[in-house]
DNA sequence: CGCCTATTTGATCTGATTCAAACAATGTGG
DNA sequence: CCACATTGTTTGAATCAGATCAAATAGGCG
């Protein structure tokens, strides 16, 4: 398959493509690079001139603590430009990191600007891209100021479900989620022993089952129950309630 | 002044704005209003057909869990878009409240629209604006999930004086604050209780002053150093290191 | 096998919450 | 202009969710 169906895809997600601009799309010149698990893609504080568009595995973005101390802001999946927002903000804010060993293409910031001024409609689409990212960084911090460890991490569960679901990298009930507990731990704002313990509650409420590698769901009317779960603030392109159980729209 | 004022000063904060371009923001129709304190503009999960420009007072972001409990997502001031986001967004995730009686003007989507794809230098720059909005929300996050309630708490403060002082609200070393404690403590994930000894913590160590309507910033460089405060997230447009002493570039 | 990374368990501690009440400030109507 | 109601702040005491410390167990892999 052509390298740029995983964004193409993505962007059906959450919009409308046309054959014609999904087929500009594939026209993109682009620099491919394959990262190591743990490579930077992107520094916080450094300047950029490229957006990175994730092909094949999993990266994060994170920012550090004086004391050491992490927190993980989003994980991204194929089909994700996880620093889309450094077209307009040229410096980073905090770094990117491929989670896992992970295929990438770099686009100039130039050629960017070239196609959403020519496309408006591609324009729309990624700046509609870059305000869910922000409606995501909201949920979280509502996850964060005002829901204990267990809803947090049932809901980090269903979003990270429903996203992969969305881009058909799900199977039935289950999609990989390639994470260490110590990564769950940031993103949470845990601590690894608490995060452990409620990963084992959502176990024995026989909700998940995850193994560092996939997560399956086991019952998702408790699971989006408890975590409060309300896919609204991923503006996925109207599907009305979301049923991981029903067969995806794949194009 | 002309009431667009504030916006153009807002946009010039964070990056250019042509003599002309200015006057053309000065044309757009809108609809003024009033609205009194906790009062609603926009609701969570409700269809929108306009953006909310705030002239004068203060606004907030926030969302609700089931058990009543409120997380605010951001505080905005005179001349910010808070819900710029409804552009590409067509539902809430979020309601949009006014914190203090304040004055607002409602711009159609339409309009919005039309603006941003007759000037692409605005669409830009608006757009620049909803991925600083992210980046907040990035540093949010990173403080509720690895900061004490302490350091956040200050961080809180500094990111309210500069981006007050920035867009000239600010009054030498002081700007106005109008906050409740409660409304500290649902930005903040914390209780009221703990929200008021941190801030006597604050006081007490003289690098605060506060009394719900205005904060004094007493001691900004250990301040800032305890709040670990770095303002590239604000991605302000060129200012070396900030400094709310220095006279401000006010155009 | 043996090393390294990741998960799990146990015990203890603490930052922050909750509950409860006093106190201060602000505003309102008589 | 005072009395009273309401909202906001402060204090104290008890409790708890989650952190920290320490060590054991389990997997992967060269």
């Amino acid at each position: 398959m052509p390298l740029s169906d995983a964004l193409v895809r993505k962007l059906r997600s959450i919009g409308d493509v046309s054959d014609e601009t999904a087929a500009a799309l594939a026209e993109l010149p682009m620099r491919h690079a394959e990262l190591a698990r743990d490579e930077e893609a992107a520094t916080d504080g450094a300047p950029t001139d490229s957006c990175c568009l994730l092909i094949e595995g999993w990266m994060h973005r994170q920012k550090l603590v004086a004391d050491g101390g992490r927190q993980i802001l989003a994980f991204n999946v194929a089909g994700d430009i996880p620093d889309l927002q450094s077209l307009h903000l040229k410096h980073m804010d905090h770094s990117l990191v491929a989670t896992t060993r992970c295929r990438v293409a770099f686009i100039a910031h130039e050629t960017m600007r070239d196609l959403v001024h020519s496309r408006p409609e591609i324009g729309d689409l990624l700046w509609r891209d870059s305000l869910i990212d922000a409606a995501t960084f909201r949920t979280w911090i509502l996850m964060m100021g005002r829901q204990p460890a267990i809803k947090h991490l049932a809901h980090l569960m269903c979003e990270l479900f429903v996203r992969s679901a969305t881009v058909g990298l799900s199977d039935g009930n289950s999609c990989p989620v390639p994470l260490t507990q110590e990564q769950l731990s940031d993103a949470l704002g845990l601590s690894l022993v608490h995060t452990n313990r409620s990963l084992q509650e959502l176990r024995e409420q026989g909700l998940i089952a995850f193994d560092g590698r996939r997560l399956a769901i086991l019952d998702w009317p408790r699971l989006s129950d408890m975590a409060e779960f309300d896919p609204t603030y991923l503006h996925l392109r109207e599907r009305e309630d979301f049923d991981p159980a029903a067969p995806l729209d794949r194009h």
